[in-house]
DNA sequence: AGATAATCGAGACGGTACGTCACGTCTTCTT
DNA sequence: AAGAAGACGTGACGTACCGTCTCGATTATCT
């Protein structure tokens, strides 16, 4: 990719790279409030019209860095095993709300989405359904393997086990400890384990 | 209270609530963006220096509003009976959040929060709090009644419970309908009812 | 006149002048592609929306700067002698024009007038006015004492005056040297002067 | 001539008449702040770069407009007889001063020359001192003829006779009519005829 | 019965960021 | 080589609100 000040045959990806990167860094440096259009192009060194010519908006810029941080994260491993896999799971995604930028800059995300319904419907067609699909993932292979009843409500079992997460994280703003996600799972398991009245332990 | 333009011992209450609900109006009529100072002030008939008199910032002016629309509501009913009464709390907790104006502004609120830390410390203060008191009565009640044990983890409780209704209402902008409360009341029920090994049905 | 700034009882005379200045000194610095609202705000230290607020466009604020200049220049002798006062008036004229500051805001003002039709109507009704009476002083006491005949053509008469100059100054770009007012007022006078046929002698 | 997109031996001449007529219509149009270049491009179906390829400015273009129009106008009539000869010359430029789109083209000229002395400068060398020679031509065939002393100053007289109108036209936009020209030519005449003692009308 | 001082309305002030327009330069592909 | 297309960095535009300030009017209490 030769390096251009842009043409019709294509924008300059160099800019592209420059405005998100700015974006991302200005909102963990400075919050969403400090991300501003003429912040990020000045950081960026690039033209406030060359944002406004493909980003609708700020939020639209921290979407597309959002996006591009969360290609490859996120997705639950394959244990073989539910109470495993889950717990492995929940603790990333407590991570990842928790501590890391792009979880910030998620966090602000959905803030923001509070205030604009448009910004809602973009988040969850751009990362919400993938997100629920991977989520979906442990329980719809526990079902295959016969570790879940095959009548299980998948949905409302996410909603369980990721909204206390989310809940803490947006609402209450408590940490979310290894601990509380295993406490979860274990719950959870209880609930759906068909039981099996003469082997009390099912702990891990 | 007769009409005035100030005086030496005390502010007009006239103004206090002329802001308050054009600040609540505003919010529902054009968004969170729509809020400004300048708005509030023009359609109160009051002076800008008269609003920072008295409140630091326009989300302070909300939570005002916020505290005193919320002044008795959603403290849950006791009938002696748990399941009866999460239930019955679970529902009017998924209304208030999805369907009234106070709801409204709580999800302002809370997605300002995720912009403003001092916002998040104050909403816990002012309203969080009481609000975690009032979810844990039925549980704390059932505990005394020996419904529940007593090394029950009632945090824990509140997080499962309330938690996938405030997930599906920020996050996922799912409704929260009925099915969903009882479901999520049925299921916490059965991972804390004590296990009676030789009797299978455990549904309600 | 205590320093304020600014309520509704009447604007900062501090800002105006520092504006009217500001927008003069880049004039001449710079010319009038360097008066920028922008630059006229950085100077003067005052904000963009002040000048907005008083001022529609920055030919208002060279106008304003220009009328204030001009309040007392410009106003012919009398000398009782009607060559004496138009060589001194015309003089003055043209050093106006040449080479005051004033002068350049004029010529920068009747340029953009020949791309502004409001303007032009502006800078007739605020300047030209007054000025087309004061060129008219000098002929119309010559009138009075019998120096031109009582049917003289006035208007006619300066614009055969004050036009020469004017487009050396606007179309030419020449110099308008004292030898050349006085030619045109000696020519003048040679129009109007009742022939006496048998006394050639009428010059000064 | 062949429709093309560029080659290798020569510029399009098809872009330069384009480009011309389309500056020219939004000048008259739009007044001089509605021409710019991208909209010149735009209106003229022509790249950007093609017109900065050819000239340095959008005055540049007007001046090229202005030249190809202008070229066979305003050369005086030659009647052999002075007040005549000045009679028609200056009511013919009197109107295409105040009538004539070139007109509006050249007054545009002017205004901007006010701001911008290196068009002040080529306006005269590619315009004005054309124009001048013209307006000589009857003075100086009069004095070939004998009707004008030969030690007439010919410069100062064209700025007698011409001087008044763009005056008019440029500064005080009074309109030019027959007899404004017809007069100034009158009073030259007067100025300049050889005073004959005996006889006293002199009126044409 | 005034006098008085905190509060009120109004709105001008110095600022920051907005989103738009046009500038003049550039790169690419087509003719 | 010249042209059409259009993205780029730059800078000014005019607007919306921000939070601070000054002003004159209002009015409940205190002298």
């Amino acid at each position: 990719m030769t390096e251009h000040h842009g043409n019709r045959y294509g924008r300059s990806e160099r800019a592209r790279q420059a405005v998100l990167e700015a974006a991302d860094d200005l909102l963990v440096e400075r919050g969403f409030a400090g991300v501003t259009i003429e912040g990020i192009a000045a950081r960026a060194g690039v033209a406030k019209q060359t944002i406004y010519r493909w980003w609708p908006s700020k939020v639209d810029i921290l979407m597309d860095a959002f996006i591009d941080d969360m290609a490859q994260h996120l997705t639950p491993p394959d244990h073989g095993d539910l109470g495993l896999d889950l717990r492995t799971h929940l603790s990333k995604l407590a991570d990842f709300l928790t501590r890391s930028d792009a979880g910030a800059v998620f966090r602000a995300l959905v803030g923001q989405a509070q205030h604009d319904p448009d910004l809602a419907i973009r988040l969850r067609a751009d990362y919400l359904g993938q997100q629920r699909e991977r989520d979906r993932l442990p329980l719809s292979r526990a079902v295959e393997r016969g570790e879940l009843p095959p009548d299980t409500d998948l949905d409302l079992a996410i909603d369980q086990l990721v909204g206390p997460i989310h809940y803490r994280v947006l609402v209450t703003g408590e940490p979310v400890p290894r601990h509380v996600t295993d406490a979860l799972v274990h719950h959870f398991l209880v609930q759906h384990q068909p039981v099996a009245p003469s082997q009390p332990s099912r702990q891990r």
